[in-house]
DNA sequence: ACAAAAGTGTTCCCTCTACACCCATGC
DNA sequence: GCATGGGTGTAGAGGGAACACTTTTGT
Protein backbone atom coordinates (compact mmCIF):
# COMPACT_ATOMS: atom_id res chain seq x y z
CA UNK A 1 0.00 0.00 0.00
CA UNK A 2 0.97 3.55 -0.64
CA UNK A 3 1.64 5.66 2.19
CA UNK A 4 -0.45 8.21 2.77
CA UNK A 5 1.52 10.28 5.27
CA UNK A 6 4.18 10.91 2.25
CA UNK A 7 4.23 14.75 1.12
CA UNK A 8 1.98 15.14 -1.88
CA UNK A 9 3.63 14.62 -4.83
CA UNK A 10 6.77 12.71 -3.87
CA UNK A 11 7.26 9.44 -5.86
CA UNK A 12 10.59 7.67 -7.78
CA UNK A 13 10.61 8.57 -11.45
CA UNK A 14 11.51 6.08 -13.64
CA UNK A 15 11.70 5.45 -17.08
CA UNK A 16 10.85 2.27 -19.37
CA UNK A 17 11.20 1.56 -22.94
CA UNK A 18 9.45 -0.71 -25.20
CA UNK A 19 12.60 -1.89 -27.86
CA UNK A 20 10.49 -2.75 -30.60
CA UNK A 21 12.77 -4.79 -33.77
CA UNK A 22 11.33 -6.85 -36.34
CA UNK A 23 13.39 -9.71 -36.44
CA UNK A 24 13.75 -11.88 -39.38
CA UNK A 25 12.92 -15.36 -38.59
CA UNK A 26 15.80 -17.15 -40.20
CA UNK A 27 18.81 -15.11 -38.89
CA UNK A 28 21.52 -14.29 -42.13
CA UNK A 29 18.76 -14.81 -44.19
CA UNK A 30 17.30 -12.28 -45.01
CA UNK A 31 13.93 -14.49 -45.97
CA UNK A 32 11.08 -14.97 -44.48
CA UNK A 33 8.63 -11.89 -43.18
CA UNK A 34 10.04 -11.21 -39.67
CA UNK A 35 8.29 -10.86 -36.29
CA UNK A 36 7.56 -8.00 -34.93
CA UNK A 37 9.69 -8.03 -30.92
CA UNK A 38 10.31 -6.43 -27.83
CA UNK A 39 13.51 -6.33 -25.90
CA UNK A 40 12.59 -7.70 -22.29
CA UNK A 41 14.70 -8.68 -19.01
CA UNK A 42 13.94 -11.23 -16.78
CA UNK A 43 13.34 -9.97 -13.26
CA UNK A 44 15.95 -11.79 -10.75
CA UNK A 45 14.21 -10.36 -7.47
CA UNK A 46 10.95 -9.80 -6.38
CA UNK A 47 8.62 -8.01 -6.48
CA UNK A 48 8.00 -10.30 -9.98
CA UNK A 49 10.54 -12.18 -9.90
CA UNK A 50 10.87 -14.65 -12.86
CA UNK A 51 8.62 -12.31 -14.55
CA UNK A 52 10.03 -10.24 -17.96
CA UNK A 53 10.06 -6.74 -18.00
CA UNK A 54 11.09 -3.30 -19.78
CA UNK A 55 14.71 -2.26 -19.36
CA UNK A 56 14.73 1.38 -17.72
CA UNK A 57 15.23 2.19 -13.91
CA UNK A 58 15.25 5.39 -12.22
CA UNK A 59 15.32 8.90 -13.80
CA UNK A 60 19.04 11.15 -12.93
CA UNK A 61 19.09 14.11 -10.95
CA UNK A 62 20.87 16.04 -14.34
CA UNK A 63 18.84 14.59 -16.90
CA UNK A 64 15.71 14.41 -18.51
CA UNK A 65 13.72 11.51 -19.45
CA UNK A 66 14.41 11.47 -22.91
CA UNK A 67 18.40 11.43 -21.75
CA UNK A 68 17.74 8.36 -19.09
CA UNK A 69 16.28 6.59 -21.48
CA UNK A 70 18.46 6.05 -24.18
CA UNK A 71 22.04 6.19 -21.65
CA UNK A 72 19.92 3.11 -20.00
CA UNK A 73 19.51 1.35 -23.16
CA UNK A 74 23.33 2.05 -23.96
CA UNK A 75 24.30 1.04 -20.22
CA UNK A 76 22.34 -2.19 -19.41
CA UNK A 77 21.35 -3.63 -22.61
CA UNK A 78 24.08 -2.13 -25.45
CA UNK A 79 21.42 -0.90 -26.94
CA UNK A 80 22.97 1.98 -28.83
CA UNK A 81 21.56 2.04 -32.25
CA UNK A 82 18.16 3.42 -31.67
CA UNK A 83 16.68 4.91 -34.76
CA UNK A 84 13.82 6.39 -33.52
CA UNK A 85 12.81 7.22 -29.57
CA UNK A 86 9.82 9.06 -28.72
CA UNK A 87 7.02 9.05 -25.56
CA UNK A 88 4.14 6.96 -24.93
CA UNK A 89 2.60 8.08 -21.82
CA UNK A 90 2.97 7.99 -17.91
CA UNK A 91 1.54 5.05 -16.30
CA UNK A 92 1.18 6.02 -12.47
CA UNK A 93 -1.53 4.05 -10.87
CA UNK A 94 -0.56 4.34 -7.20
CA UNK A 95 -0.19 0.39 -6.86
CA UNK A 96 1.53 -0.34 -10.09
CA UNK A 97 4.62 -0.98 -8.24
CA UNK A 98 4.04 -2.44 -5.15
CA UNK A 99 6.75 -1.39 -2.22
CA UNK A 100 7.24 1.59 -0.03
CA UNK A 101 7.66 3.83 -2.52
CA UNK A 102 5.48 4.98 -5.11
CA UNK A 103 6.88 4.80 -8.81
CA UNK A 104 5.11 6.83 -11.38
CA UNK A 105 6.89 5.69 -15.30
CA UNK A 106 7.72 7.68 -18.40
CA UNK A 107 7.07 4.77 -20.77
CA UNK A 108 9.24 5.29 -24.32
CA UNK A 109 8.71 3.69 -28.09
CA UNK A 110 12.25 2.57 -29.20
CA UNK A 111 13.13 1.19 -32.39
CA UNK A 112 16.04 -0.65 -33.72
CA UNK A 113 16.88 -1.68 -37.42
CA UNK A 114 16.11 -4.35 -38.16
CA UNK A 115 19.83 -5.86 -39.19
CA UNK A 116 21.52 -4.84 -35.88
CA UNK A 117 21.66 -7.80 -33.58
CA UNK A 118 22.96 -6.09 -29.97
CA UNK A 119 24.71 -8.36 -27.86
CA UNK A 120 22.53 -9.26 -25.01
CA UNK A 121 22.97 -9.61 -21.42
CA UNK A 122 22.18 -13.19 -20.79
CA UNK A 123 19.17 -12.59 -18.35
CA UNK A 124 17.51 -10.00 -22.18
CA UNK A 125 15.90 -11.60 -24.92
CA UNK A 126 13.80 -10.65 -27.99
CA UNK A 127 10.14 -11.89 -27.49
CA UNK A 128 7.35 -11.48 -30.32
CA UNK A 129 5.14 -8.67 -29.75
CA UNK A 130 1.83 -11.13 -30.18
CA UNK A 131 3.14 -13.74 -28.13
CA UNK A 132 4.77 -12.48 -24.87
CA UNK A 133 5.53 -14.56 -22.20
CA UNK A 134 4.57 -13.58 -18.32
CA UNK A 135 4.85 -9.81 -17.81
CA UNK A 136 5.88 -7.91 -14.50
CA UNK A 137 3.51 -5.24 -13.60
CA UNK A 138 1.87 -3.37 -15.66
CA UNK A 139 4.72 -3.53 -18.75
CA UNK A 140 2.22 -5.74 -21.29
CA UNK A 141 0.26 -2.59 -21.56
CA UNK A 142 3.01 -0.27 -22.45
CA UNK A 143 4.40 -2.91 -25.02
CA UNK A 144 0.92 -3.02 -26.62
CA UNK A 145 0.78 0.54 -26.58
CA UNK A 146 4.00 0.71 -28.43
CA UNK A 147 2.86 -1.62 -30.88
CA UNK A 148 0.18 0.51 -31.22
CA UNK A 149 1.71 3.72 -31.76
CA UNK A 150 4.11 2.34 -34.45
CA UNK A 151 1.29 0.70 -36.44
CA UNK A 152 -0.52 4.23 -36.37
CA UNK A 153 2.56 6.42 -37.52
CA UNK A 154 3.79 3.81 -39.99
CA UNK A 155 0.67 4.89 -41.84
CA UNK A 156 1.30 8.80 -41.93
CA UNK A 157 5.08 9.25 -40.75
CA UNK A 158 8.02 8.15 -42.71
CA UNK A 159 9.15 6.20 -39.52
CA UNK A 160 9.89 2.99 -41.94
CA UNK A 161 13.38 4.63 -42.10
CA UNK A 162 13.94 3.50 -38.30
CA UNK A 163 12.82 -0.10 -38.91
CA UNK A 164 14.80 -0.87 -42.30
CA UNK A 165 18.46 -1.26 -42.89
CA UNK A 166 20.48 1.80 -43.88
CA UNK A 167 20.08 0.23 -47.65
CA UNK A 168 17.36 -2.10 -48.88
CA UNK A 169 15.37 -3.54 -51.16
CA UNK A 170 11.31 -3.02 -51.64
CA UNK A 171 10.31 -6.57 -51.04
CA UNK A 172 12.66 -6.18 -48.11
CA UNK A 173 10.79 -3.75 -46.85
CA UNK A 174 7.56 -4.84 -47.56
CA UNK A 175 8.32 -7.77 -45.22
CA UNK A 176 8.88 -5.02 -42.58
CA UNK A 177 5.80 -3.33 -42.81
CA UNK A 178 4.07 -6.40 -43.00
CA UNK A 179 5.34 -7.35 -39.87
CA UNK A 180 5.11 -4.53 -38.35
CA UNK A 181 1.28 -3.64 -39.26
CA UNK A 182 0.24 -6.95 -38.73
CA UNK A 183 -1.14 -7.86 -42.79
CA UNK A 184 -0.24 -8.27 -45.79
CA UNK A 185 1.11 -4.85 -47.51
CA UNK A 186 1.70 -4.78 -51.46
CA UNK A 187 5.11 -3.95 -52.86
CA UNK A 188 3.95 -1.91 -55.95
CA UNK A 189 1.67 0.27 -53.77
CA UNK A 190 3.64 0.80 -50.81
CA UNK A 191 6.99 1.93 -53.35
CA UNK A 192 4.76 4.22 -55.12
CA UNK A 193 3.36 5.69 -51.90
CA UNK A 194 6.71 6.37 -50.34
CA UNK A 195 7.78 7.83 -53.61
CA UNK A 196 5.25 9.89 -54.33
CA UNK A 197 5.94 11.61 -50.93
CA UNK A 198 9.75 11.53 -52.09
CA UNK A 199 10.61 9.81 -48.67
CA UNK A 200 12.44 6.98 -51.28
CA UNK A 201 15.92 7.06 -53.31
CA UNK A 202 17.40 4.61 -55.24
CA UNK A 203 21.08 4.22 -54.76
CA UNK A 204 21.79 2.95 -57.77
CA UNK A 205 22.93 -0.04 -56.61
CA UNK A 206 21.10 -3.45 -56.87
CA UNK A 207 20.95 -6.32 -54.54
CA UNK A 208 22.61 -9.94 -55.45
CA UNK A 209 20.10 -12.28 -56.67
CA UNK A 210 18.57 -15.22 -54.99
CA UNK A 211 19.71 -18.89 -55.51
CA UNK A 212 16.74 -19.70 -57.31
CA UNK A 213 17.18 -16.93 -60.06
CA UNK A 214 14.90 -13.86 -60.69
CA UNK A 215 15.63 -10.27 -61.70
CA UNK A 216 17.73 -8.63 -58.87
CA UNK A 217 16.29 -6.09 -56.75
CA UNK A 218 17.11 -2.34 -56.54
CA UNK A 219 18.35 -0.87 -53.24
CA UNK A 220 17.03 2.18 -52.20
CA UNK A 221 17.44 4.29 -48.97
CA UNK A 222 15.44 6.43 -47.16
CA UNK A 223 15.79 10.32 -48.05
CA UNK A 224 15.42 11.31 -44.16
CA UNK A 225 16.33 9.40 -41.42
CA UNK A 226 14.71 11.61 -38.79
CA UNK A 227 10.84 11.29 -38.17
CA UNK A 228 8.55 13.53 -40.51
CA UNK A 229 5.08 13.45 -40.47
CA UNK A 230 4.01 13.25 -43.94
CA UNK A 231 0.06 13.11 -44.42
CA UNK A 232 -1.36 15.40 -41.15
CA UNK A 233 -5.09 15.50 -42.88
CA UNK A 234 -6.58 12.56 -43.06
CA UNK A 235 -9.83 14.71 -43.39
CA UNK A 236 -10.53 18.48 -43.71
CA UNK A 237 -7.31 19.53 -45.24
CA UNK A 238 -6.97 23.23 -45.23
CA UNK A 239 -7.79 25.53 -48.38
CA UNK A 240 -5.44 25.63 -51.34
CA UNK A 241 -3.64 29.00 -51.34
CA UNK B 1 20.58 24.12 -9.42
CA UNK B 2 19.49 20.81 -9.00
CA UNK B 3 21.18 18.89 -5.54
CA UNK B 4 23.31 15.94 -7.42
CA UNK B 5 23.84 14.22 -4.29
CA UNK B 6 20.33 13.39 -3.91
CA UNK B 7 19.45 10.05 -4.67
CA UNK B 8 17.95 8.87 -8.27
CA UNK B 9 14.61 8.71 -8.83
CA UNK B 10 13.30 10.76 -6.74
CA UNK B 11 11.48 14.06 -7.39
CA UNK B 12 8.27 15.64 -7.65
CA UNK B 13 5.62 15.01 -9.65
CA UNK B 14 3.57 17.46 -10.89
CA UNK B 15 0.30 17.11 -13.67
CA UNK B 16 -0.49 20.28 -15.09
CA UNK B 17 -3.24 20.96 -17.94
CA UNK B 18 -3.88 22.72 -21.14
CA UNK B 19 -7.66 23.60 -21.22
CA UNK B 20 -8.66 24.70 -24.36
CA UNK B 21 -11.86 26.02 -25.25
CA UNK B 22 -13.12 27.61 -28.83
CA UNK B 23 -14.75 31.08 -27.17
CA UNK B 24 -17.07 32.53 -28.88
CA UNK B 25 -15.58 36.64 -29.95
CA UNK B 26 -18.90 38.09 -28.68
CA UNK B 27 -20.46 36.78 -25.71
CA UNK B 28 -24.27 35.56 -25.42
CA UNK B 29 -24.35 35.78 -29.16
CA UNK B 30 -23.52 32.98 -31.01
CA UNK B 31 -22.31 34.75 -34.00
CA UNK B 32 -18.64 35.17 -34.44
CA UNK B 33 -16.00 33.02 -35.30
CA UNK B 34 -14.81 32.28 -32.03
CA UNK B 35 -11.33 32.12 -31.01
CA UNK B 36 -9.25 29.04 -29.42
CA UNK B 37 -8.31 29.74 -25.70
CA UNK B 38 -6.45 28.40 -22.97
CA UNK B 39 -7.12 29.04 -19.19
CA UNK B 40 -4.28 30.71 -17.12
CA UNK B 41 -3.92 31.50 -13.66
CA UNK B 42 -1.57 34.44 -13.03
CA UNK B 43 1.25 33.44 -10.10
CA UNK B 44 1.25 35.65 -7.05
CA UNK B 45 4.80 34.24 -5.40
CA UNK B 46 8.08 33.62 -7.09
CA UNK B 47 9.77 31.93 -9.38
CA UNK B 48 7.86 33.78 -11.91
CA UNK B 49 5.74 35.66 -10.35
CA UNK B 50 3.30 37.73 -12.49
CA UNK B 51 3.83 35.09 -15.29
CA UNK B 52 0.66 32.91 -16.71
CA UNK B 53 0.62 29.61 -15.62
CA UNK B 54 -1.14 26.50 -16.50
CA UNK B 55 -3.81 25.25 -13.81
CA UNK B 56 -2.22 22.16 -11.83
CA UNK B 57 -0.14 20.92 -8.90
CA UNK B 58 1.37 17.79 -7.33
CA UNK B 59 0.48 14.40 -7.75
CA UNK B 60 -1.52 12.99 -4.79
CA UNK B 61 -0.71 9.83 -3.25
CA UNK B 62 -3.82 7.95 -4.10
CA UNK B 63 -4.37 9.39 -7.17
CA UNK B 64 -3.15 8.45 -11.03
CA UNK B 65 -1.98 11.10 -12.90
CA UNK B 66 -5.34 11.61 -15.10
CA UNK B 67 -7.10 11.12 -11.69
CA UNK B 68 -5.20 13.87 -9.82
CA UNK B 69 -6.02 16.93 -13.07
CA UNK B 70 -9.35 16.28 -13.10
CA UNK B 71 -9.45 16.84 -9.16
CA UNK B 72 -7.27 19.69 -9.11
CA UNK B 73 -8.95 21.67 -12.32
CA UNK B 74 -12.26 21.09 -10.31
CA UNK B 75 -10.93 22.08 -6.65
CA UNK B 76 -8.47 24.96 -8.64
CA UNK B 77 -10.29 26.51 -10.78
CA UNK B 78 -14.29 25.06 -10.40
CA UNK B 79 -13.89 23.11 -13.96
CA UNK B 80 -15.86 20.05 -14.18
CA UNK B 81 -17.23 20.01 -17.53
CA UNK B 82 -14.38 18.38 -19.40
CA UNK B 83 -15.45 16.89 -21.98
CA UNK B 84 -11.88 15.59 -23.11
CA UNK B 85 -8.59 15.03 -20.88
CA UNK B 86 -5.54 13.00 -22.53
CA UNK B 87 -1.79 13.28 -21.79
CA UNK B 88 0.45 15.28 -23.88
CA UNK B 89 3.95 14.62 -22.74
CA UNK B 90 5.91 14.55 -20.16
CA UNK B 91 8.23 17.60 -19.42
CA UNK B 92 10.90 17.11 -17.47
CA UNK B 93 13.83 19.20 -18.33
CA UNK B 94 16.22 19.15 -14.87
CA UNK B 95 15.82 22.83 -14.50
CA UNK B 96 12.63 23.09 -15.78
CA UNK B 97 11.52 24.84 -12.33
CA UNK B 98 14.14 26.70 -10.01
CA UNK B 99 14.09 25.72 -6.51
CA UNK B 100 15.86 22.85 -4.40
CA UNK B 101 13.14 20.08 -5.63
CA UNK B 102 13.43 18.48 -9.12
CA UNK B 103 10.12 18.60 -10.67
CA UNK B 104 8.85 16.48 -13.24
CA UNK B 105 5.47 17.54 -15.09
CA UNK B 106 3.10 15.20 -16.85
CA UNK B 107 1.26 17.61 -19.20
CA UNK B 108 -2.45 17.11 -20.25
CA UNK B 109 -4.57 18.62 -23.30
CA UNK B 110 -8.24 19.15 -21.75
CA UNK B 111 -11.55 20.46 -23.53
CA UNK B 112 -14.40 22.46 -22.75
CA UNK B 113 -17.15 22.72 -25.02
CA UNK B 114 -18.10 26.33 -26.53
CA UNK B 115 -21.28 26.92 -24.62
CA UNK B 116 -19.81 26.54 -20.72
CA UNK B 117 -18.30 29.51 -18.66
CA UNK B 118 -17.20 28.45 -15.77
CA UNK B 119 -16.98 30.76 -12.77
CA UNK B 120 -13.17 31.95 -12.71
CA UNK B 121 -10.88 32.90 -9.64
CA UNK B 122 -9.77 36.40 -9.77
CA UNK B 123 -6.73 35.17 -10.62
CA UNK B 124 -7.35 32.89 -13.68
CA UNK B 125 -8.37 33.99 -17.14
CA UNK B 126 -8.41 32.74 -20.84
CA UNK B 127 -6.16 33.88 -22.87
CA UNK B 128 -6.12 33.28 -27.09
CA UNK B 129 -3.64 30.44 -27.88
CA UNK B 130 -2.23 32.57 -30.41
CA UNK B 131 -1.58 35.35 -28.47
CA UNK B 132 -0.51 34.34 -25.42
CA UNK B 133 0.95 36.31 -22.33
CA UNK B 134 4.49 36.31 -20.66
CA UNK B 135 4.14 32.40 -19.49
CA UNK B 136 6.02 30.88 -16.82
CA UNK B 137 8.49 27.66 -16.77
CA UNK B 138 7.90 25.52 -19.83
CA UNK B 139 4.11 26.03 -20.09
CA UNK B 140 4.27 27.88 -23.58
CA UNK B 141 5.79 24.91 -25.48
CA UNK B 142 3.18 22.71 -23.23
CA UNK B 143 0.05 24.90 -24.75
CA UNK B 144 1.70 24.87 -28.58
CA UNK B 145 1.75 20.95 -27.81
CA UNK B 146 -1.74 21.47 -26.66
CA UNK B 147 -3.01 23.17 -29.62
CA UNK B 148 -1.24 20.92 -32.19
CA UNK B 149 -2.40 17.87 -30.48
CA UNK B 150 -6.02 19.33 -30.72
CA UNK B 151 -5.94 20.27 -34.74
CA UNK B 152 -4.26 16.78 -35.65
CA UNK B 153 -6.97 14.79 -33.56
CA UNK B 154 -9.82 17.06 -35.38
CA UNK B 155 -9.02 15.46 -38.50
CA UNK B 156 -8.88 11.81 -37.49
CA UNK B 157 -10.61 11.83 -34.78
CA UNK B 158 -14.67 12.70 -33.80
CA UNK B 159 -13.01 14.62 -31.05
CA UNK B 160 -15.01 18.00 -32.67
CA UNK B 161 -17.89 16.57 -29.67
CA UNK B 162 -15.24 17.98 -27.12
CA UNK B 163 -15.54 21.45 -28.32
CA UNK B 164 -19.39 21.56 -29.35
CA UNK B 165 -22.80 22.04 -27.45
CA UNK B 166 -24.66 18.97 -26.92
CA UNK B 167 -26.88 20.28 -30.32
CA UNK B 168 -25.48 22.20 -32.75
CA UNK B 169 -26.03 23.54 -36.37
CA UNK B 170 -23.52 22.91 -38.52
CA UNK B 171 -22.59 26.31 -39.16
CA UNK B 172 -21.95 26.80 -35.55
CA UNK B 173 -20.07 23.45 -35.89
CA UNK B 174 -17.95 24.78 -38.67
CA UNK B 175 -17.08 28.43 -36.66
CA UNK B 176 -15.61 25.58 -33.60
CA UNK B 177 -13.67 23.59 -36.58
CA UNK B 178 -12.19 27.07 -38.55
CA UNK B 179 -11.31 28.70 -34.75
CA UNK B 180 -9.24 25.39 -33.83
CA UNK B 181 -8.07 24.41 -37.30
CA UNK B 182 -6.67 28.35 -37.90
CA UNK B 183 -8.87 27.72 -41.42
CA UNK B 184 -11.88 27.98 -42.94
CA UNK B 185 -13.64 24.73 -43.69
CA UNK B 186 -16.38 24.58 -45.43
CA UNK B 187 -20.07 23.88 -43.89
CA UNK B 188 -21.02 21.83 -46.85
CA UNK B 189 -18.16 19.72 -46.56
CA UNK B 190 -17.62 19.72 -43.20
CA UNK B 191 -21.24 18.44 -42.88
CA UNK B 192 -20.86 15.06 -45.72
CA UNK B 193 -17.62 14.20 -44.03
CA UNK B 194 -18.98 13.96 -40.69
CA UNK B 195 -22.26 12.38 -42.00
CA UNK B 196 -20.97 10.11 -43.78
CA UNK B 197 -18.76 8.40 -40.70
CA UNK B 198 -22.16 8.56 -38.80
CA UNK B 199 -20.71 11.27 -36.48
CA UNK B 200 -23.71 13.15 -36.62
CA UNK B 201 -27.15 12.72 -35.95
CA UNK B 202 -30.23 15.02 -36.67
CA UNK B 203 -32.17 15.92 -33.46
CA UNK B 204 -35.35 16.94 -35.95
CA UNK B 205 -35.52 20.55 -34.46
CA UNK B 206 -33.87 23.33 -35.92
CA UNK B 207 -32.59 26.56 -34.22
CA UNK B 208 -34.37 30.23 -34.51
CA UNK B 209 -33.42 31.76 -37.48
CA UNK B 210 -31.31 35.13 -36.94
CA UNK B 211 -32.84 38.45 -36.77
CA UNK B 212 -31.89 39.11 -40.06
CA UNK B 213 -33.30 36.14 -41.51
CA UNK B 214 -32.69 33.48 -43.41
CA UNK B 215 -33.82 29.38 -43.36
CA UNK B 216 -33.99 28.14 -39.88
CA UNK B 217 -30.71 25.88 -39.50
CA UNK B 218 -31.54 21.83 -38.49
CA UNK B 219 -30.21 20.54 -35.03
CA UNK B 220 -27.28 18.15 -34.92
CA UNK B 221 -25.79 16.32 -31.88
CA UNK B 222 -22.94 13.63 -32.12
CA UNK B 223 -23.61 10.33 -31.82
CA UNK B 224 -20.41 9.62 -29.46
CA UNK B 225 -19.26 11.61 -26.72
CA UNK B 226 -16.26 9.99 -26.24
CA UNK B 227 -13.03 9.94 -28.62
CA UNK B 228 -12.53 7.65 -31.29
CA UNK B 229 -10.13 7.09 -33.86
CA UNK B 230 -12.25 7.23 -37.23
CA UNK B 231 -9.44 7.59 -39.78
CA UNK B 232 -6.48 5.43 -38.84
CA UNK B 233 -4.99 4.63 -41.96
CA UNK B 234 -3.89 7.52 -44.12
CA UNK B 235 -2.14 4.90 -46.36
CA UNK B 236 -1.60 1.84 -46.26
CA UNK B 237 -5.16 0.38 -45.65
CA UNK B 238 -5.42 -3.46 -44.70
CA UNK B 239 -6.64 -5.52 -47.65
CA UNK B 240 -10.67 -5.94 -47.74
CA UNK B 241 -11.61 -8.93 -46.43
C1' DA C 1 -40.27 40.51 -54.26
C1' DC C 2 -35.82 40.49 -52.29
C1' DA C 3 -32.16 39.46 -49.11
C1' DA C 4 -30.04 36.23 -46.17
C1' DA C 5 -28.74 32.00 -44.48
C1' DA C 6 -29.07 26.77 -44.88
C1' DG C 7 -28.76 22.83 -47.35
C1' DT C 8 -28.21 19.81 -51.80
C1' DG C 9 -26.49 18.21 -56.43
C1' DT C 10 -22.90 17.84 -59.46
C1' DT C 11 -18.38 17.86 -61.21
C1' DC C 12 -13.66 17.53 -60.79
C1' DC C 13 -9.55 15.62 -59.33
C1' DC C 14 -6.42 13.23 -56.72
C1' DT C 15 -4.59 9.07 -54.95
C1' DC C 16 -4.76 4.56 -53.31
C1' DT C 17 -5.99 -0.30 -54.99
C1' DA C 18 -5.83 -4.12 -57.89
C1' DC C 19 -4.21 -6.72 -61.40
C1' DA C 20 -2.26 -7.57 -65.75
C1' DC C 21 1.86 -7.37 -68.11
C1' DC C 22 6.89 -6.65 -69.03
C1' DC C 23 11.99 -7.14 -67.36
C1' DA C 24 16.23 -9.35 -65.76
C1' DT C 25 18.55 -13.07 -64.05
C1' DG C 26 19.86 -18.41 -62.98
C1' DC C 27 19.60 -22.93 -64.60
C1' DG D 1 13.57 -21.90 -72.97
C1' DC D 2 11.53 -21.48 -68.69
C1' DA D 3 11.01 -20.61 -63.92
C1' DT D 4 11.49 -17.01 -60.51
C1' DG D 5 11.24 -12.87 -58.46
C1' DG D 6 11.39 -7.54 -59.53
C1' DG D 7 9.31 -3.66 -61.63
C1' DT D 8 5.80 -0.90 -64.55
C1' DG D 9 1.29 0.39 -66.89
C1' DT D 10 -3.26 1.00 -66.50
C1' DA D 11 -7.93 0.83 -65.31
C1' DG D 12 -11.11 1.24 -61.49
C1' DA D 13 -13.17 3.22 -57.40
C1' DG D 14 -13.68 6.01 -53.47
C1' DG D 15 -13.91 10.25 -51.30
C1' DG D 16 -12.92 15.06 -50.43
C1' DA D 17 -12.89 20.02 -52.62
C1' DA D 18 -15.20 23.37 -54.95
C1' DC D 19 -19.07 25.69 -56.60
C1' DA D 20 -23.51 26.32 -58.60
C1' DC D 21 -28.12 25.88 -57.37
C1' DT D 22 -32.30 25.24 -54.58
C1' DT D 23 -34.90 25.82 -50.19
C1' DT D 24 -36.76 28.33 -46.29
C1' DT D 25 -37.25 32.04 -43.63
C1' DG D 26 -37.66 37.56 -42.43
C1' DT D 27 -38.66 42.15 -44.07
Amino acid sequence: MVDSNKPDGLAVSEVLAAVLQVRPTSPHTGAGEGVLQVLLWKRALEPHAGRWSLPGGRLGPNEDVEASIRRQLAEKVDVRQLTHVEQLAVFSRPDRVPGDERVVATAFLGLVPCNVDPELPADTAWHPVDALPDTAFDHQAIVLRARDRLRAKLSYTNLGFALAPAEFTISALRGLYSAALGYKVSATNLQRVLSRRGLLEPTGATAPTGPSGGRPAALFRFSRSDMLVTDPFAVFKPPRA
